[in-house]
DNA sequence: CCGCATCCCCTCGGATACTG
DNA sequence: CAGTATCCGAGGGGATGCGG
């Protein structure tokens, strides 16, 4: 049992990472692919798209449906847990939008925004 | 300049890394002297306190006030841009606590809240 | 009390190649 | 298309000791 001093720790074990959040994030809006999510997200490679999404399902955030069919089909789905943060990413994305473009940090981030990486 | 594809990773790069949100968490509430961070804060060693102190305060989320005096006094607050980030630490602080006691997640996290823990 | 400098481990994550 | 297996480098972060 891992033990933490507060809940933020516990949130930031279960979406931390380089990539969780992201891929939790662009399964709000229903089921993806495996293909479609390694094609939406930009510069993740094979391994670590199959290994977050082995973690978020470990951690009850994700399901995986597997169709038995050739070519294989797999579709990710966000769990009704997995929704209850959809509120609080999307929080995190708008403020770290704002803070970009903050004076001081204008040179600093920018955001490169795909037509597809947009939450409805 | 660095390039990211949403919002969230922006955030990430300002309060990720394994202490920066929970430091600027413990500023909310007022200013605090490098000593009692450093106390109140579990397992955090001088050297990483220092180092995230730092960061977020180039990140701008964070601001040092020096006593010229002996023994020497520092104290620390966030800045009026971190504290915009109150409600979002706040969720994420809820959201791991009620995960936590999920019935499955039961056995695998622990939250071992200290007194001086507690954001008021 | 506050902070810096070293040294160094070890984990995360990227590249690549291979299977069904 | 979906997933696995290795290999390996960078760098985050811990321990310790020194200095103002």
């Amino acid at each position: 049992m891992k033990k933490f001093s507060c809940g933020f720790e516990v949130t930031k074990e279960v979406i931390g990472g380089k990539w969780k959040g992201l891929v939790l994030y662009f399964l709000m809006n229903g089921p993806r692919r495996t293909s479609e999510l390694k094609r939406i997200i930009p510069n993740i490679t094979q391994k670590m798209l199959i290994q977050t999404l082995r973690e978020l399902e470990a951690s009850g955030l994700v399901t995986r449906k597997m169709y038995n069919q050739v070519p294989p089909k797999v579709e990710y789905s966000s769990t009704e847990l997995g929704k209850s943060l959809k509120p609080i990413l999307q929080e995190l994305c708008q403020w770290g939008s704002h803070y970009a473009e903050q004076e001081y940090a204008e040179g600093e981030y920018e955001i490169v925004q795909s037509e597809q990486l947009k939450l409805g």
